[in-house]
DNA sequence: TAAAGGATTTTCT
DNA sequence: GAAAATCCTTTAC
């Protein structure tokens, strides 16, 4: 059986938790029912001198969770509808996170499917806030551990580097200074997607 | 297949 | 007041 990925993996550098959160498990329990995906897609926001990283806004109310100690889901709430889960990283005083982009349905996909809308099989999860809405991941969750129910991340299959594409992200329209993001995927969603 | 525009509200300037 | 860590639909090629 699966556990839980422990505390000390989020403690490392952004970078590396997005490689290898590739092919854990995120799993929700919401009204009830599971849901588990494979996740497949991540993106590394490193800090405050990342400008893409909310927290290069400095600490708000907001960015808290962001500042706080790793391993807790940071969900925000976007472009007014919404949601989207990170995984928080780095220690306590570095804010810094790691976007789950994209999960591939291992359970509840009925469930994912209501919450959707009759959709095609590869648009149900293919997005950070298509994931979210799948799944029944909202705000509720801001700030809650990722190693116990409702919202874990759990030890999935590893990836090899061969299945891996990393790409160096440049670019938020209105920065002067250009931040830095690393969007890490696995080749098994790029091949279906 | 790609590009463009609208939805909708929180957040910070 | 402007932009936003997005998604969906429409329109064009």
């Amino acid at each position: 059986m699966p556990r839980p990925l422990p505390a000390g993996f989020y403690a490392r550098d952004t970078e590396l938790v997005a490689r290898d959160l590739l092919g854990a498990t995120l799993e929700c329990v919401a009204r009830g029912v599971r849901c588990r995906g494979r996740i497949v897609e991540t993106e590394a926001y490193t800090g405050e001198e990342d400008l893409a990283c909310h927290a290069a806004a400095g600490r708000t109310a907001r960015t808290e969770v962001l500042y706080g100690p790793p391993g807790r889901a940071y969900v925000y709430f976007v472009y007014g509808m919404h949601w989207c889960v990170n995984a928080v990283t780095r220690r306590a005083g570095l804010p810094s996170a790691v976007l789950i982009r994209a999960v591939e349905p291992l359970e509840g996909a009925a469930a994912m499917r209501r919450r959707r809308g009759v959709r095609r099989e590869r648009d149900l999860t293919n997005g950070p806030a298509k994931l979210c809405e799948a799944m029944g991941i909202t705000g509720v969750y801001n700030g809650l551990s990722l190693q116990t129910s409702p919202l874990r991340i759990l030890s999935g299959d590893s990836v090899p580097d061969a299945d891996v594409m990393v790409t160096r992200r440049i670019g938020i329209s209105r920065a002067v200074e250009k931040p830095l993001r690393w969007v890490v995927r696995s080749s098994l969603y790029v091949s279906h997607k």
